[in-house]
DNA sequence: TAAGATTGTGGGTAGTTGTGGGTAATTTCC
DNA sequence: GGAAATTACCCACAACTACCCACAATCTTA
């Protein structure tokens, strides 16, 4: 099947190992650009959740922070929580990474893992985590919600 | 017959195989143009059912969330949601795709199943759940219909 | 109407994928 | 500088998936 270039969709139930290992899927994998040289940034997601970007798609959000000027306040924080716990990790031959001990922690992992194509990154959840930002999220402003489906989806 | 390229009508009665493969009519892979390289991406329909679109049309909607910025919680939802339960499948050479377990228990698929063209999407629906479905329509408000009345002339 | 082609359905097999653990190399710390 | 701990690399195996073949029913065509 041929698929997008560094393009993730779909879910999957995973586990980590007690070396802090998870696969990533043979299909993102697949989906990698050969210039990512099987290499992943893993960084805090806004959610309770580890964000995986593929190299390249990284390498852009970098030069966007360059641009942010740390006169302002808001600017310094926010390139400093996102360059903060960022760390490359390329993959072994089984296809899994490793994920650092501060991460595992700030996304509550336990053996069992979700993880989940988000177009551009992929996304790991601890599922009971992911469930509650679910029903969270139903609190959302509706109108604004359906407003971004109707532009969206056809 | 030639048919408009990616444009689906029409109802068929197929059955799901105990690996949760479905046929996709011989009249819709001969609509498939040839760019989508036999790949339709399956995803959670609106409602109990599943929606398959060709490929290149997915890959409209997949540029669009490219496009949501994940600094806000709506789009990180937004996105999640959707493409989360979307998944490739590239048909066999019997003409048949995989549905994943998850899309089957979702739109609640036994054996029997419905296909239906949608146009310029495939829905894959329990017969059972259609009637009910329908059912439940019947209520639909009069005023909706003239609201679209404006907007297509059949 | 009869022969051939196409279509829908079932199942077997070889290759791939996810997961666990072992060993060697590297780093850290006393 | 050497021991302990950590990390990176390799092998093994069970489960699963994609691919292939088979066949009956239907449709097409001469």
């Amino acid at each position: 099947m041929t698929l997008t270039n560094n393009t993730f969709i779909g879910e999957y139930a995973y586990s980590l190992d007690s070396k802090g290992r998870v696969n990533i899927p043979a299909k993102f994998r697949q989906s990698l650009s050969d210039d990512n040289e099987g290499t992943f940034v893993i960084a805090r997601g806004m959610d309770a959740c580890i964000w995986i970007y593929p190299l390249i798609q990284w390498k852009d959000i970098e030069s966007n922070l360059r641009n942010l000027s740390s006169l302002s306040k808001i600017n310094r924080t926010f390139v400093r929580n996102t360059a903060r716990y960022a760390s490359p990790s390329t993959y072994d031959k089984q296809g899994r990474i490793t994920l650092t001990p501060s991460l595992i922690n700030y996304a509550d992992l336990d053996k069992d893992v979700l993880i989940v194509g988000m177009v551009n990154k992929i996304e790991i959840w601890n599922p009971t985590r992911l469930d509650e930002t679910d029903k969270q999220n139903l609190e959302i402003d509706p109108a604004a919600y359906d407003e971004l489906a109707k532009n969206i989806i056809i």
